[in-house]
DNA sequence: TGACAAACGGAACTCTACCTCCATATCGTG
DNA sequence: CACGATATGGAGGTAGAGTTCCGTTTGTCA
């Protein structure tokens, strides 16, 4: 029932791949400026295709959701990846990897109002990356620690509590400008004193 | 047309004065189990009034969304000035009134859903009191800064950053339980090294 | 190129939640 | 106590948003 292009599954016609491109770059545009209650209507007249065909490829509007919400922690873990194999001290690594994670929602900010109101539908969609980004960043926070970067009290959990404070203030129009500061403030808050 | 018992005012009748308070309470404790979709319906049956109460005391459910709110600002600028009262280094003073106010949060779950996507009319309701808490916190800021207490470059928005983080926390279930620990953090970030 | 399956479009259905309306009940005062 | 003003209750109007359905179009493959 699942309409994602995987291996080992009929290969999708061609005019369905585009639309399915389409539909996920037109959520993006429509959710970034309405947030949560933008509407699948607009999204499909934004895709320049029909709402069917919106539902053809997304079961329900949750599941488009947790399609935007999977690719941003894809993201995410993609910086972590690169900011380790730029090497250095890891407790900095990761650091560096968190501004660009905050670089990346603020041109993204569909996924962030998507997710400062989450659906357990949502989640579920993408746990497997939640899951990889957690194992990633913990491997960081070891070394950071250990060099003496990182408080020595920090902790994997400390990331959702900080990167999601972040998003809060980014997802409200008049705190928004002032993102990069309270990422200041946040990431001195995770260094050692 | 404003329902609220106000000086040289005609005062409400009793009846209405005692569902008034009713409706309030109920609100909070609707808006807290549901969050920002919780329905008029079920705070007039938690409250256990007819809806056209609740609408005769509310014109609509952002004025209902409003009075919470505003009471909310209320709160923590009593905070301030207690703390201030209380004496003592005006940057631990700040400190410890933030403590309290999220510790205000906690209990008053139902504002804190609501704020997490306020709309420009609930904000309408209260800007007098945000005016009142930034002033307050302005001169504990500006003392904390003299005596060393708080970092060099703190500002009054940084509040607003720091708590609304604090809020988005509470607001997500599964983060809730660490919000003391997302307080610690944010605390120490506001510091002077 | 012809035929079949896959994909599409968008009108219409349905469900939900805010809000209105007015007949009825209650309060406060002379 | 009686009477006018005020307040109440809750059924139903209304509007908006998610989803379905099916006749039509388009891609693919032999």
């Amino acid at each position: 029932m699942t309409h994602v292009d995987q291996p080992n599954q009929p290969r999708m016609r061609a005019d369905a791949r585009r639309n399915r491109e389409r539909i996920i770059s037109a959520a993006r545009d429509v959710f970034e400026a309405a947030g949560n209650d933008a509407q699948m209507d607009d999204v499909a007249a934004a895709a320049g295709v029909g709402v069917g065909t919106v539902y053809r490829h997304f079961p329900n509007k949750d599941a488009l959701i947790g399609e935007l919400v999977r690719q941003k922690f894809e993201h995410i873990s993609r910086f972590l990846a690169e900011a380790k194999a730029e090497g250095g001290d890891p407790g900095e690594a990761l650091l560096r990897s968190l501004t660009r994670s905050a670089e990346q929602m603020e041109l993204d900010m569909a996924t962030q109002h998507v997710m400062s109101q989450p659906s357990p539908a949502v989640w579920a969609v993408c746990a497997g990356c939640v899951q990889e980004v957690q194992d990633r960043s913990g491997e960081l926070i070891a070394g950071g620690i250990a060099s003496g970067t990182l408080r020595p009290d920090m902790q994997v959990s400390d990331i959702r509590l900080i990167m999601g404070g972040i998003a809060s203030t980014m997802a409200d129009p008049s705190l928004r400008p002032s993102w990069r500061r309270h990422l200041e403030l946040a990431l001195d808050s995770l260094r050692a004193r």
